[in-house]
DNA sequence: ATATAAAAAGACATCGTTGTCTTTTGTGAG
DNA sequence: CTCACAAAAGACAACGATGTCTTTTTATAT
């Protein structure tokens, strides 16, 4: 496993948010735990952060829960990541050399270079609405299949 | 950082060892462990499971150590971050899902599919032998740069 | 033989991630 | 205004990776 745990549920919920967006103005976090089969408390973490930094809007009160904005399905799969857990990803050394670059090169360097482009490409060029497939059936299964 | 200390160290190790096989039949943990600024034990727990493994060969007593063996120079490193860390990297998904495949896909597995197929086969491809240019100062230089 | 020195082994500490539980804060329903 | 209820916040537990320290085993130099 490569992401953490805790990219998984932020990105697995704004998925589903964004299934429930047809029929409901906002969703709970009891609901989406549940739907999820995530635990409740941890994934409220996950939550509040994607909240604080205006990744979707939360409401507090009887009638609260969580929402997604314009910019959210817009938000490359980079920016959530580093936003979860933080940049190590994409900038530390494989084997985590403090000083890893062309000049001071670890002894992996050259040989991953070009697989570590990729993903980190492939992680700053797709956006979380890219993964919205038109067959709502289809995804919502993906999300469940924990 | 995608690939655990555990495993840097021990590929920095097993390349200082190819380097230091010039001059010396054996060598010692305090030597590789002093060199590489790597903590001892922690080191001796690496070394063990290499030499349980048959990744290098090691003897105890007076003059004890560990030496590389005909094999070690052309194990793939996808073989030793396994032996090391498991295969979570290669076999699971990278949101963790437990059944994440063609039929049953996570939310991700298709947008990362071609990336990761490039990380998995660099690492299969690639033999820890290698990783060993010619230029020795350089090569050691590297080793050290954590 | 005995002492020495090295790997091997095992007990325990530290730290980050994940997870649980309780308390506080804030908002709409009534 | 007050209550109900949801997010927010904070304390603490579980767990794995990493790291430290001590003891045991084993080979060999003397």
């Amino acid at each position: 496993m490569i992401l953490s745990k805790s990219f998984g549920y932020a990105l697995r919920s704004i998925i589903y948010m964004a299934l429930m967006n047809d029929t409901k103005r906002n969703v709970q976090l009891q609901e989406i735990s549940d739907e999820l089969s995530v635990p409740h408390h941890f994934l409220g973490k996950v939550m509040k952060r994607l909240a604080k930094n205006g990744v979707v809007d939360s409401t507090k009160g009887r009638t609260g829960g969580f929402m997604l904005n314009e910019h959210t399905l817009s938000i490359p799969l980079k920016e959530l990541i580093i936003l979860i857990e933080g940049d190590a990803l994409f900038n530390s050394c494989v084997i985590g050399f403090k000083k890893c670059n062309e000049k001071n090169p670890c002894p992996l360097h050259y040989q991953i270079v070009e697989a570590r482009n990729k993903m980190i490409s492939t992680y700053a060029e797709t956006k979380i609405g890219d993964l919205i497939i038109p067959n709502k059936a289809e995804l919502l299964k993906s999300l469940l299949a924990a």
